[in-house]
DNA sequence: TTTT
DNA sequence: TTTT
């Protein structure tokens, strides 16, 4: 429809290590866990409450798909941001079953790491971490120089790296 | 967990009148179905291409939930934010079933209408439609002075009315 | 900084037609004017009061600025999503100055226009409205397939149209 | 105007400790300074590029602003929901000048505090952080049941304690 | 089931 | 300077 926005935005925590399948084109599809919880005090105990939430997260954004490969990890903290998504699918007893997932989509979405080295819990090595990744680009464009002068940019020039962060 | 969000911002149109339960006090508890969608043109084909995405929102707000039962209908176009929800139930078959939806908490969430009049295709009367409201507040409060005075404010004067817009 | 998010989002109405300026290359960087506002209810006087916030847009992403120069006007309500900017300049009386605006660099920010035919009070010919445009593409990609194939996707093909909606 | 939004989302970092004035009525007022940045690669050198953004952020919300006082200092990372203002004011010399603030106002907005025990670089001790808090509520309304039953609720009880989390 |  |  016209006119519309589909938009989440999640801060939390992966509940497990990414899940990475390949396309034929070597392409990552990376599939995320992620829990968000609120807390609260029960007005009648006084005790503290806890509810998590599971957000299924998939990534068909190559670049980010590759960060998330390289850097999250169990326990990562990060910020996300994709579209709600409902595929019917028929499980094998042929019933016909519904997923919600929040996607980011090729070219589109976000994703930044909040921890510093990725956080996380596997017993993987520290590489330096790229916190910062973005859906809308190959590489990382620079930001735009406010007030731009009237000389030619050429627009190719922003795409000559691959790097995503 | 400390440091979570959970958040769902949609902008899309009604696919019919909203659905209202009642609770014990009176309160309602609001189901919408809201349609995003996303056009592109086919590179093949030139074909202009869409696709919908429906969304379930539920509303326990209770002004909120107010608002979007006054003025409403199906067509109605309006933003939304709330939160991700999944919750298990099972069928008549005893299957087990998930379903996501988005959720306006009481006290939470906000519901703006985009159209004039509520919009919509709905046979009924147009009244004078209130076409903003916010989750955290009961009536409406003032947008609080900039730079206030040290002047003692009373909390109470903020929620002496229960007029939702 | 690593990790770091900064995101606007707006929902208002134009103030006054958009301002294009042209680079060198032809690309239109747009400047809006755009309204928000707050109402309220005086609970002293039970007057209905309403505060109106005025933000500066500007937009760097190429093709979001030929859909704003293209399909918005005075009036016309649109969804926008950029990042805060602050610039410093001097004005004739030699004094600095500061001024935050709203920006949606190249390649990034969303615009979607809220009203059918892009609404608004101009005199202007209501060309067909091209209503909805995303930063992080050229021209539109389609949604990617959900669970896709491992079959090769050609990352070019994604690009070959320039036809922003 | 009816159906509009005024909303910003920032991830950053506390450039210095809060600064806290306070009403006549004890609530505090809190300002927060918080960069956040951008990084990217350019293309011509290949240097790794910086660029900071500082943002201004004004906390009215009594229970946000207390959290904010209590446990956040120079360097705490912090996700931040608020809405944009611009004020005018003359400095000493006459001049009229404008700032632009990111505005928690009264009961609303969102304070997430992003790293364990408040993180930060002040020789302040460490007591136990309070990391989650919403502007809509005053203490804190646990999530309600889904599906509820239609027993009565008593709003009352969901503000009976006025801890912030 | 909406909208364009 | 918009919108309701």
């Amino acid at each position: 429809m016209a006119g519309s926005v589909n938009k989440v935005i999640l801060v939390g925590n992966l509940g497990r290590d990414p899940e990475v399948r390949r396309l034929g084109n070597g392409e990552p599809v990376v599939n995320l866990r992620i829990a968000t919880s609120e807390t609260w005090k029960d007005k009648g105990t006084g005790e503290r409450k806890e509810k998590t939430e599971w957000h299924s997260v998939v990534i068909f954004n190559e670049n980010l798909g590759r960060v998330a490969e390289q850097y999250l990890k169990k326990g990562s903290k990060v910020y996300i941001e994709g579209q709600l998504q409902t595929r019917k699918w028929t499980d094998q007893q042929g019933q016909e079953k519904y997923s919600t997932e929040v996607v980011l989509q090729r070219f589109r979405g976000e994703l930044t790491i909040l921890d510093s080295r990725g956080g996380g819990a596997s017993e993987f090595g520290d590489e330096e971490p790229g916190q910062v990744a973005r859906g809308g680009e190959f590489g990382r464009s620079p930001p735009m120089e406010r007030r731009p002068e009237p000389a030619g940019a050429s627009r190719h020039s922003d795409f000559d790296d691959d790097i995503p962060f």
